[in-house]
DNA sequence: TATAGGTAGGCGAACGTTCGCCGTGATGAG
DNA sequence: CTCATCACGGCGAACGTTCGCCTACCTATA
């Protein structure tokens, strides 16, 4: 049950409620004496503080929001595991929870989930993930001066909090191993302009590409959604390339990419890894239990949800005097099939 | 901002505080031009309820606990995604939230994150998700009084809310597409006996296999771990068999164990949906792109996901009488692999 | 005119905490 | 003997709601 309460507490002990309060929260002087009924009071009627009643007086409600992106019952964003556990596990070992919420609307246009929790007080701040280039939910939640830190970067330079890795870096070193490997004609299946993440990963294709002095053909170029079908269909347009036109290796800027990418190129009798190398980027589980095991960019996950929860709970508890951002490094894992 | 509180309101429009809650709440009667005035200034001030303070006065919380299964750094366990959206975009549309916190043991015999959030009034409710043989945690539950729905029956017969699949169900349309397929020497990869899940697919193997006269060698039965190593490592027990006594076809009971057991049997030399059937259990995005694309059985997910909530949340606000209980059925999805 | 009933809105209380101020009695220094 | 100090713990107030009771007025009916 544990309905008692402090006053129920400081009838058995023989004290006011206040000082079973001070007492509990290790504040204020009592006699050890009188600190032992209480304590004993508290554990016989196996008292829990009111979280509800502690965050009224305190003006908070240690909760904070997570958006899950796409909120229709059909379409919807699944969200990286990995990374919400170490946010999940990081903030309750502070004595926070996350608590999910869905975005009503695609293009993020839609403010007001963000306005509602925050301005009926029922989250203390916001976690962000898959930013968008000129991401409206930067702006205003800046303008309002409501907590919150972003895992990706956006292109504007505005001052926030953010957490990002290095995707520049990530495809660079792809390319940069691509080369060296001998190949020349190296396409991109990206995702649609605006994705600030990809934008951050193509140039890391041009820059190594034009060091090499090497011009991309445009039509090297495909974009889409982040659906495995978007990889199929995009080896599909590189196949309908002329001979001598098409590329000996497939960049694609995530390991959903890389899957459909793979599945269409052995649809089209290539083997994987030898007719043509594919990469992807995350390392996901699956990854490298695939036929070929895939070659992609580990990200630092773990230590992005950290960071990300330690950030946005040092703003809440006003720990923060100026905004912090920190840019982390990916790391190249070679395996088959490329 | 918006920190604006019925008072504030109240004094703007020239009422009593109770008033404006008693016009927002759309009780009591007040004149219409009453009304307008406090509707303009709630407006003017952009107040919203606090909710905490609402919480506290109507003793609850508006918010349901999700265990995130494992709360160590390094092991966890992936949630399914498309269950949690649904359930989370349910309980949102009923005004109520969800939390994730970790539960500490993987065993689950640590009941005291359940105990402490209740007991705390942290949340309203839990929905408890791989469940296991005997679970402590629904006895306690049960015993406690708290209301909670579990996806995932138990094998004991108490009576508590839950949803289930059923497994037995969904792998007897397996095996018996197999055997209609000609294989008589079908194995299992299964998880650790104790996993109810686990269990009731089981039955479905040897019940289709009995009622076919065929009587599993116990050498087809190689159990793990739900990981993709799992499946490879069965694979490779299963051809370690002398081979009058391999297998033509494997049953993996996810796909997780499907993709592993997929690999291992391309590096045996083996073409999987010719030399070798292999199915999985859950309709993975992935496993449609998988090469060849996997035959699995796929879960009415967003179905369970909605009654899960609904029943929680009937729970919740009192308006259940007598716990209940939904068996879905699965439906299979024949592709390449089998 | 007396009574009843309905309407408009005020008001006190409570939900369970935390915080800071205050009083009392004991102790020690001058 | 007096006064400051300190340990102990009581107490009022506040956080922002909701709920139910109460009052004052207005109108219709007998």
């Amino acid at each position: 049950m544990s309905r008692a309460t402090l006053k129920d507490v400081a009838a058995k002990a023989g004290v006011s409620y206040q000082t079973v309060s001070k007492v509990l929260n290790r504040r204020g002087q009592v006699s050890p004496e009188t600190e032992r009924r209480i304590r004993h009071a508290a554990l016989e009627l196996n008292y829990r503080p009111n979280v509800v009643a502690q965050n009224l007086r305190q003006k908070s409600s240690r909760l904070i929001g997570y958006a899950w992106g796409a909120g229709g019952t059909t379409t919807w964003r699944p969200v990286n595991n990995r990374f919400l556990h170490r946010v999940v596990y990081t903030c309750e070992a502070q004595g926070y929870f996350i608590t999910f919420f869905t975005a009503k609307d695609e293009s993020f246009a839609d403010l007001k989930a963000y306005e509602d929790l925050y301005g009926r007080r029922q989250v203390d701040g916001f976690i962000l993930e898959n930013t968008t280039e000129n991401d409206p939910r930067i702006h205003y939640l800046l303008a309002e001066k409501i907590p919150f830190v972003a895992f990706g970067r956006i292109e504007e330079d505005l001052d926030f909090c953010w957490v990002d890795v290095d995707g520049y870096y990530g495809i660079y070193l792809v390319v940069d191993y691509l080369l060296q490997r001998g190949h020349r004609r190296i396409a991109l299946i990206s995702w649609q302009r605006g994705a600030t993440t990809g934008h951050d990963r193509e140039r890391g294709y041009y820059c190594r590409l034009q060091e090499a002095g090497i011009v991309p053909d445009p039509a090297w170029i495909y974009r889409g959604v982040n659906e495995i079908e978007t990889g199929a269909q995009g080896v599909v347009h590189l196949w309908s390339l002329p001979v001598a036109q098409r590329p000996t290796a497939v960049v694609c800027v995530s390991d959903q990419i890389a899957v459909g990418a793979m599945h269409a190129a052995m649809a089209e009798g290539l083997e994987v890894g030898k007719d043509i190398a594919i990469t992807g980027y995350d390392d996901v589980n699956m990854a490298q239990f695939l036929h070929p095991p895939l070659t992609t960019v580990r990200q630092p996950i773990d230590e992005a949800g950290e960071l990300v929860a330690n950030m946005l709970l040092e703003q809440v508890n006003g720990t923060m005097t100026v905004p912090q951002q920190v840019l982390l490094k990916p790391e190249l894992v070679i395996r088959g099939s490329a």
